[in-house]
DNA sequence: CGAGCGTTTGAGACAATTCAAGAGATGTGG
DNA sequence: CCACATCTCTTGAATTGTCTCAAACGCTCG
């Protein structure tokens, strides 16, 4: 799977189905006129492929057009470490913007589009188009808050019911039904992200599937009662 | 206590003492010269001054130049959820900016002084020292790193020992020995912080100072054997 | 079809929480 | 300066939740 070669090409930001998310989201049209200019390499990834590797030279930011990613590093001891799944439209990739090297592997989990912005062209779009500063800063802020909304949560059923509603919402951009939820990472993955035992992760989905709020086929789930799941990972009881 | 009128007065970058920890660290000599009009608010804060409050407008970037603050918020049933503590230097008020409220409020732990950055001055700096947009990348990944640094952590026992490394590095940065640890927040905001009970953080204080890695005094903690803490922190067995 | 991985399920062990009571510290007003 | 009320912290006992370990099952892919 990993062999398949990347296809990179070269996208304007004019042209971008999804800019209105993304780096010129701040912009008129006019201003939009002028950032001919702007154009960034993107590439095409298959589920398994790796954009970039722990260790590598740390030389972009990226955005996430579409797909599924997942960054992880691996401990001293070998373990993986997950730290975060990316759904559109995402900023990612300065994490540990300090450091020359980069200190994790981002992987496809699902077909992916990802836009390549080099960090030595960061100063220029910003002196360029200085509303693109409030932009970065709010793509980082969803970003964060993102994390926090699971792993904050206390007890794993929250935090499972949590990362279900977190996907959902993504399928729901997609035109899915927001009832709807594909599981494109293993148990394994998310039982990492969240900080809990893989078979915590079945055990609360199969309760999950008792008390009639989804019903879960292989890595799909069906949203039943989407109020009461909202319930449940806030913590709050009925 | 909350009733003290906050002191402001002007700073400019120039004549900082910690500026090449904050905004303008990565400027060069000519490039600090040209900052004079670089110059911001600055609060002296008692301990339980809040800063702001939730619901306000939001209307600043804060740098934290010394003491300690947290930031929290309170949840529809009226519990509190303590977000971070700041530890300086660094870069708060970020988070949520893409709302016009603020979401949380923000306490004095201790006497501290806090920069103010107009959202509204903000563009203007970006366009005149775009330099600095990396330098604001830098500040906020710091923060992120420093959030994660207890919270991924699973067992409360790594969590709490994470957090007293945590907090004696920012008091060996105040001319303090690294083995000395003030608790100036209660046991219950750093069980708030970390999600565990704060009869834990009783519990755990109490063995590590019963492994002999600690000494416990009311508020005050010394560090018998930082490396072996680190350890624990770490998850690594000895 | 068989190998290999991911998932499910159960039983026992362990960690952390809850609840409750008491000790210690802090602040206020007389 | 003391007495009282209020917080915070400590400690114990019972309970709950999650993890670990182990075994079996089910997919998927060559």
């Amino acid at each position: 799977m990993e062999g398949i070669k990347h296809k990179p090409h070269t996208n304007t930001c004019q042209e971008c189905r999804i800019a209105h998310l993304c780096l010129p989201a701040n912009l008129n049209k006019q201003q939009m006129r002028g950032i001919e200019q702007l154009q960034f390499n993107s590439k095409i990834l298959n589920p398994g492929d790796h954009l970039c590797h722990q260790g590598e030279k740390h030389e972009h930011l990226y955005l996430l057009r579409s797909g599924m990613l997942k960054s992880y590093f691996n401990k001293e001891n070998g373990d993986e470490f997950v730290m975060q799944f990316h759904l559109p439209p995402e900023l990612f990739g300065w994490e540990g913007i300090d450091d020359e090297q980069l200190s994790f592997s981002i992987v496809a989990l699902d077909y992916s589009n990802v836009c390549e912005v080099p960090l030595s062209q960061l100063k220029e779009i910003n002196t360029k188009h200085p509303e693109i500063q409030m932009q970065i800063f709010k793509l980082i802020n969803q970003t964060v808050r993102k994390n926090n909304i699971a792993m904050l949560r206390t007890t794993a059923e929250q935090k499972v019911s949590t990362f279900i509603l977190l996907l959902s919402k993504h399928y729901r951009t997609l035109g899915h039904p927001q009832y709807l939820c594909q599981l494109t990472m293993t148990h394994q993955d998310i039982a990492n992200y969240l900080r809990i035992a893989p078979e915590t992760i079945s055990r609360v989905l199969h309760n999950l599937q008792h008390q009639g709020l989804i019903k879960v086929t292989r890595k799909k789930i069906v949203i039943n009662n989407i109020e009461k799941l909202h319930y449940l990972s806030n913590g709050i009881k009925t």
